[in-house]
Parts: C-alpha cells; structure tokens; sequence
DNA sequence: TCTGGCCTGTAACCTAGGTTAACCGCAAAA
DNA sequence: TTTTGCGGTTAACCTAGGTTACAGGCCAGA
C-alpha cells in the first residue's frame, strides 16, 4: 500500500528489509480525499507529514492580488511536505488536483526513524534536497524558458517521474489538471497556456484529451524542451 | 572565524557548546577565491561542502544556449551547497561573485557530526530546507511578480538576510553583483535591469551605486515587493 | 428538463519586457 | 600616455505573452 514510496525509493537507493519495515510502519492513517482540496495551509503548525500514494498533489504559493504560482507538482510515491518536519510549518499552501489516497506520517515517528537508522535520515533529507533540484529547474523554466519550451519541459519532467513509479503506459499518461492549473505551474496565463497547448498539438509531439496525456515524440518533444534529466538524480546514490 | 554561520543558525536555533564545537570542528580548511570563479561544477562529484564566510556566491543553471538563471544567492553564513552532502552532486553551478572567504567541510565529518548529534543533523536539514524555500519564493517571483516588484522583493529579502549577520548598515549594504548579474537572478535582460532600476531610483525606494544599496525607503520598497518574510523562518524553531 | 458554472477554444487588441545598437566613463594594461 | 574592455545608460523598435471578451460543450444539481 506504500509500494509505490518504496519504489521511488529503490529507483535510486538501496532499502533494507529492515529499514523497509521502518518505513511500512511509519504510517498512522491513509487518507483519502477528493479533487479540490486544500490540505495544508501556508503557516499553520504541522506534526505529520503526507505521503501521496495515489493521485496529485500541487505546491502553490498566492500573491496578495491572487496570482498563483504553482512550486511543485507531485505524484504517487511523492512525500508532500516532508520538508515540514524540520520547518514545522510550510511557506506554501498544498491542494488536491485529484482524488487522492494519502498516507499521513505523524512527525515522531519520523523523528524515531532518523535516529533509529541513521541512513534513512540521510534518505529522507536526500529526497527533500532532489524537491529542490526539481524546483531549480522549473527557476530556470520560469526565467528563462520559452512558454512552448517550458511546457514541453514539464511534460518531459513528469514523463520521467511518473515512469519511476509505473504510471506511464503507452507513451503517456494520466494528466488531471485543467488548463488552468497547467497555466498556474508554468507562469503563464490560461489563454495562452491554451496557445501553446495548441502549437505542440499541432506540431505532433503530444495530445491532450480526457485528461489523458499522450507523448506522440519523445525525442521531438525532449528537444524543445532542452530537457537534460540531471537533476532528476536517477543514478543509484550512496547514501 | 565561523562565527557568522553560527551566528545565523542561532537566529534561529538554540546552539549547545557541544554543539557549537562539532561544528567548529568539521572545517577543514578556508580558502580564499577571488571574484567571478566557478568554485563547484554542475555536475562534479563532491566530498566537501562549502561554508561562505565572507563574500557573496551564486548557484546558477544555464540554458544549452547560454541563457543563465541563478537560483540562488549566498551570504556570508550561508552553506553553499550543504545539499550536496546527500545529492554527492549538484545539478547547478557555483560561482563566487565578489572575493570570498571560504571554509571548507568535508563531508565525512557532516556525516559523522550527525551521526553523533542527531539534533545537528535536523539543524543542517532545516537548512537546506530553508533554502528550498528561498527558491520557492524566486519562482513566485519568476512566475508571478512584475519586474519593478521582483527587483524590490531580492532587495527586501537580502537585507532581512545580510541583517541576520551583520551585514547592514544604515539602511543598506554592499551589493556586488553587475547589473548582468542581478538580471540574470531576475529572469530580465541586461537592458530592463537597468531600467527597472532606474524606476525604483526615480521613486526614491534606493540609491544603488559604487557596489553599495541604499534602502531610502523600506516601507515603500517592501510595498511595490508585496513582501512578506515568513519564507525566511525567521522565528525560533524547536528542533 | 433546465440552468449555471466550469472548461476549452478563439479572436482582437495591448503592453511589459526583449533586442539591437549606440555612447560614456573609468580603470587596468600596455 | 594611449588603448582596450567592461559596466552602466539610453533610445528605437519589436514580439511573446497578457487582457478582454465571447462562444460552445459538458455535467451536476434544482
């Protein structure tokens, strides 16, 4: 029911049987929720930490004038706000983009876990500094890519993620955002997200229909987006 | 002569003696560097990491066409690349911007300073994570914000930092990037950076010149920036 | 069955910021 | 002392992407 955390976490690091167990009995509840959803508001006092086991999950920060700009998407396997166990409150708001099954890892726990077996610390501490080689990445989408390189960036990013964790299936996947919420992770408006959706249509490198991503050329859609997956750390680590 | 990263902790963490001497202890060695050098390459497997003591660093991406994005700022206090202690390599460059003071701990006594004070290690995670939110915010910035508000929001945030350290001085401090280099922190052209900075000259927000910011008027400043510094957890944390 | 709201799609128009190309001042090098 | 090159500045012009508005399809709820 964790499977899937653990084979994000085998995808690059080896796991104990016992640290296997560790981790398996770290969970206090699965959850499960629907689209729409905020679960954890910027600034309010956490004690436990989400782990998604099934749906999406988005990072999103406001300005005061209501701009939303998405920091991170997240899927199966993904922790949420792991990083909220040493901050103990988060900087961002985080919302359901689908149903959701969400385990919840009450922060003792954790804390018991990184003393018991040092290495998973460092796993863990691990897996939130690649979240932020992740968000680096999407700094230099926001800064300095085009919108049409930008998108098909992140469609290349999440081709990659997902496959870690066996959601892909015939060249694509399962893509529950709106347009509007694709707008919102990738600093541009709806219309022109809806623009650019367009141009890679009709370029041939993707289509996008019933919320079912479909990747018509890899390769064709790799270029645009520069796409280097470097910073995705898929190599086994030593840790 | 490590006082200024201890000094930043203790901001926001109580610091034991014990502590306070594994720390001292972890460096190595210090090195001086002089402006406009790539210390750390994308890419380059580490077994150290580097402590900016003085001087002002920056972690930064290029596009296969050389656009450059940095993604982050460093002050004197920062961990340049504390995260590489997990990653074992960074998926960016780092530069140094002026001339530096630099100590440098390896990663074997990290490694063993969290072994022997578990605390320390959350301390250190807590760090990174810090920095993963000084990133979310840029992205904020980078998607959502105005020029004019994302050039007054990196001044807001850099004196809240550099006065965590000691590094302001009536209402400002020493700022030594060139207007390239700020604009390629800004997701702007050369050509807007100047500009954009003009613009927060002709409000009376700053005075910029001879590498040195002065903050005319800091309620304005933090207005046009919408800025808010919860991101910087700048309250103290039980850890 | 109707209705209202959300999502997708388009068109017309606009503007923030990019591009290109100068020029100036100054400091380091020759 | 001249030269060279970098950093800052400015102007003219251009374009990627924003804004506003509207229409059609779909679906959940009345």
């Amino acid at each position: 029911m964790i499977t899937v955390h653990l084979k994000k976490l085998r995808r690059r690091i080896e796991i104990s049987s016992d640290e296997e167990r560790a981790i398996r009995d770290s969970v206090a509840e699965v959850r499960h929720v629907r689209a729409d959803q905020l679960l954890i508001r910027s600034g309010e006092e956490l004690n436990s930490s989400l782990l998604l086991l099934e749906g999406w999950l988005a990072r999103s920060k406001d300005l005061p004038g209501g701009e939303r700009q998405v920091t991170e998407l997240h899927v199966a396997g993904d922790f949420a706000d792991l990083h909220g166990f040493t901050l103990k409150r988060l900087d961002h708001d985080v919302t359901t983009l689908s149903d959701c099954r969400i385990a919840v890892v009450p922060h003792e726990r954790i804390r018991e876990i990184t003393e018991k077996f040092p290495r998973l610390g460092r796993i863990y501490w691990f897996s939130t500094n690649m979240d932020a080689a992740i968000q680096r990445e999407l700094s230099l989408s926001l800064g300095q890519r085009s919108a049409i390189s930008r998108m098909a960036h992140l469609f290349c990013e999440l081709y990659v993620r997902l496959d870690v964790v066996g959601r892909t299936s015939n060249e694509g996947y399962e893509f529950p955002l709106t347009q509007r919420e694709l707008s919102e992770c990738l600093g541009l408006t709806v219309v022109h997200a809806n623009r650019t959706l367009q141009e890679l249509r009709r370029r041939g490198l993707i289509d996008l229909e019933n919320r079912r991503l479909r990747i018509r050329d890899r390769r064709g859609l790799e270029g645009v987006a520069e796409f280097d997956p470097g910073y995705l750390y898929l190599e086994k680590q030593q840790l």
